[in-house]
DNA sequence: GCACCGTATCTTTTT
DNA sequence: GATACGGTGC
């Protein structure tokens, strides 16, 4: 078979066979980038190269996995043995296999942003000093950015300027809480996210025939997102590529909105200086969507100062203007989204999966779902709090991670009295203080207890845990993910507690423990996993993001930051919250590089769009559980006019009385009543990991169906079963007249009038 | 040891 | 408005 290079343009084709030697491409918004570089790594494969000589690296697992899929249907199965992944989850699979080289254990741990926190309270409180002048969440900032800017504890000990900051800030002991940090980690055998990559580059610099290693075994890289690299990646990137030189790197500097996470647009703007022999590929045709949100959002971006010169052009139709709607309050700014989304899907008979609600803050949801419950629209919300991050979860973990590495002390700390077992704070304090006494680990230190005055009944539990978690450990070890695991489940207590718990948000726990178990039946039935080991499951778990998740088959509208966006594209995108302080972020007007990076973000929202996309504010809003007032955002203003529609504000949608209005967004009475009602029925205590709420729907209670003789195409309708829905097409005579009509809920349906119990709404 | 309650802080975005 | 934490009382 050979490929299709002539469904190219001439742009995509000169990236796709130009294979060898440090290349650039630029990719705008939308120009197909995910194609060429699918094409790419298939001609490669056509030529001969051998697919484990292939390292692709993408910002997300999903990325990832679709470029897998996509290369498999180009090429066939030797897609499966490319190195595809994001930079931290092949990075961590390289350090498993190298870990004796940095004195690490193999089955090393990963600490989430919640362990490195709690790691620094825990230093704070031995070291007396207070959470309010060291606040975890801000130190745990500070340690991530030195780190990915690859400052180690002794450089930034050393660095006089950076001391002198500190000292000036009134925080003179953070160099020290980082040295602390780091060993705390090194001797609990775990990395946080960024040593994932420090300890890379560290592995690479001081062995050096690791790193000819993989410089051989990788002959051809291809960096995603490279805009979106911070100085660790460029350096690891630098390393890896410096004996083949056949680095491709794909990124578009207008969406770099990664730069608080320590990203440096200038990677991309300087790759010339050092790879002056590199040739650059501009793709500027959008395939994705119309004239006027391609030009709309070139007209956003051309404000920036900060960016390579490209123009984005698409031959695709001009489309829609862009509606821009001002709300009194959040609230109402949800009912106009709801309600927008209810008329498009009417009137283009849209699945809800081609709709998104896009914002800055994760906060800003709560507003929007409200507002979608009661219009019976169905929804998924990406982000927020994980499957993974539910307490339930996190304690069921913590028992896996310490029967992989008994030396995980956050782990340990967590799950020690629970299921409560009779080992209370004071027992724990002891085992603390005599592990740094003794500079050992909280594990040795609860083996070694007898030794240090626990005795008793005291020690009789704690050396019954311990042995507990002895067994625990030959289970990991001996066994494959999915028998361990059910056997800690049982054998921790845990299963146990929980299943007595019969209140409903209990259920929903000990549901979350069954599901979680049944993921890892699943990755231990999966046939082309050669180590099924509980660890290897924990290692690719502690990587997973919720935009990672497999997208499950429910139609349900998308809500998500603008962030976890990237990359994704929708036929309806509505920009929530567009007002200052809020989009831009507050934080951000500080400086102009700030500024800039919200300007891409607003760039890569209005440029998910293909078909129709609406901005909206509110000049009211909750925060803090108060209100605050707000202006419209300066990034509406920045967009030509000539691509907006203003709509005008509609009356107040709180109406005493219930308006057709109303009842189409499904509020029955005119007094209150309902709310509570909906939000009870509507919302489940514990949702579920796929948070899909899809109402059944309740016919209204004072329905009382029309006489249908009269109807006619276009009119809204409510069923008594169906729910709401417009009327297509009506055909046929007397017994046999029968209506098309598309609900909301259950899509198309043919509608025979004489027996149906429908009501006209309009 | 634990349940309950009041208070402080939070909201920028995430691997 | 929600959560996390510390204090109090049993």
């Amino acid at each position: 078979m050979s490929l299709a290079l002539h469904e190219l343009n001439e742009a995509q084709r000169d990236a796709v066979i130009n294979t060898e030697g440090p290349i650039m491409i630029i990719a705008g918004a939308g120009s197909g980038k995910t194609r060429v570089l699918t094409f790419r790594i298939a001609y490669l494969l056509e030529n001969g190269v051998n697919p484990f000589e292939i390292l692709s690296l993408t910002f997300t697992n999903k990325a990832a996995r679709e470029m897998r899929n996509r290369i498999e249907l180009l090429i066939g199965g030797v897609a499966k043995n490319i190195w595809t992944g994001t930079f931290h989850s092949v990075f961590s699979k390289i350090l498993r296999i190298e870990a004796n080289y940095i004195n690490y254990p193999s089955n090393f741990t990963i600490y989430d942003t919640d362990d490195a926190k709690s790691v620094i309270k825990s230093i704070l409180k031995d070291q007396n000093l207070g959470v309010d002048v060291y606040k975890p969440g801000m130190v745990v900032n500070r340690i991530s950015l030195a780190k990915n800017n690859f400052i180690t504890p002794d450089a930034y000990l050393a660095n006089a300027d950076v001391v002198a900051d500190d000292t000036a800030t009134g925080k003179p002991k953070l160099g020290l809480i980082y040295k602390m940090y780091a060993d705390r980690c090194f001797k609990a055998g775990a990395m946080d996210f960024d040593d994932l990559l420090l300890k890379t580059y560290e592995l690479f610099s001081n062995h050096i025939g690791v790193l000819n290693k993989y410089q051989q075994k990788f002959k051809y890289l291809m960096i995603d997102e490279y805009q979106d690299t911070n100085e660790l990646q460029y350096l690891i990137i630098k390393k890896l590529a410096s004996s083949s030189r056949n680095l491709c790197v794909v990124g578009d500097d207008s969406q770099s909105i990664y730069g608080f996470r320590g990203a440096q647009i200038e990677n991309i703007l300087n790759f010339k200086s050092d790879y002056p022999d590199m040739r650059v590929y501009k793709l500027e045709q959008n395939y994705r969507s119309t004239k006027t949100i391609v030009e709309a959002a070139d007209s956003i971006i051309k404000k920036n100062k900060i960016r390579l010169e490209k123009k984005i052009w698409t031959a695709n139709e001009d489309g829609h203007l862009i509606k821009v709607y001002k709300a009194p309050t959040d609230n109402e700014e949800g009912v106009f989204v709801a309600r927008s989304i209810f008329e498009e899907k009417m009137n283009t008979r849209s699945m809800n999966s081609d709709f998104v609600v896009l914002y800055r803050t994760n906060s800003q949801s709560r507003a929007i779902e409200e507002a979608l419950r009661r219009q019976s629209l169905p929804y998924k919300i990406i982000g927020g709090l994980s499957f993974y991050q539910r307490k339930e979860i996190k304690d069921m973990l913590a028992y896996f991670r310490l029967a992989i590495n008994p030396n995980d002390e956050e782990a340990f700390k967590r799950i020690i009295n629970y299921p409560t077992r009779g080992i209370g704070d004071v027992t724990v304090n002891k085992i603390i203080a005599n592990a740094r006494d003794k500079d050992t680990t909280l594990w040795v230190a609860a083996k070694e207890a007898a030794e240090y005055g626990i005795e008793g009944r005291r020690i009789k539990v704690l050396s019954d845990w311990v042995s507990l978690i002895e067994v625990f450990v030959s289970f990991a070890e001996a066994r494959d993910a999915y028998e361990a695991a059910s056997e800690i489940a049982k054998g921790s207590g845990l299963n146990k507690s929980l299943n007595e718990d019969k209140t409903i948000e209990g259920l929903g726990r000990y549901e979350n423990i069954q599901e979680l178990l049944g993921a890892i039946k699943e990755f231990t039935e999966d046939p082309d996993r050669e180590d099924k080991s509980l660890g290897i499951f924990m290692q690719e778990v502690a990587l997973l993001t919720d935009t990672d998740k497999k997208d499950n088959d429910d139609d349900a509208i998308t809500l998500m930051t603008i962030h976890q966006a990237k990359g994704l594209e929708f036929d309806f995108v509505f920009v929530v919250g567009l007002e200052e302080n809020l989009f831009p972020s507050q934080m951000s007007l500080g400086s102009n590089e700030d500024l800039e990076e919200e300007r891409r973000l607003f760039y890569v929202a209005v440029t998910r769009a293909k078909k129709k996309a609406w901005l909206s504010y509110a000049t009211t809003r909750f925060r803090y559980g108060s209100m605050i007032y707000a202006d419209a955002s300066r990034f509406i203003n920045e967009i030509d006019s000539k691509y907006l529609n203003y709509l005008v504000p509609e009356q107040p949608v709180v109406a005493k009385m219930p308006s057709n209005f109303d009842r189409l967004r499904g509020i029955r009475g005119g007094n209150q009543p309902l709310e509570s009602q909906t939000s009870k029925l509507y919302t489940s205590p514990t949702p579920v990991k796929a948070t899909i709420k899809k109402p059944d729907y309740i016919p209204n209670e004072n329905f009382t169906p029309s006489d249908l003789t009269k109807l006619l195409a276009d009119t809204e309708v409510e069923h008594k079963v169906f729910g709401l829905g417009r009327v297509i097409d009506i055909e046929g005579i007397g017994d046999q007249r029968k209506a098309t009509i598309f609900f909301q809920e259950h899509g198309e349906k043919q509608i025979i009038l004489k027996f149906a119990k429908m009501q006209i709404l309009e």
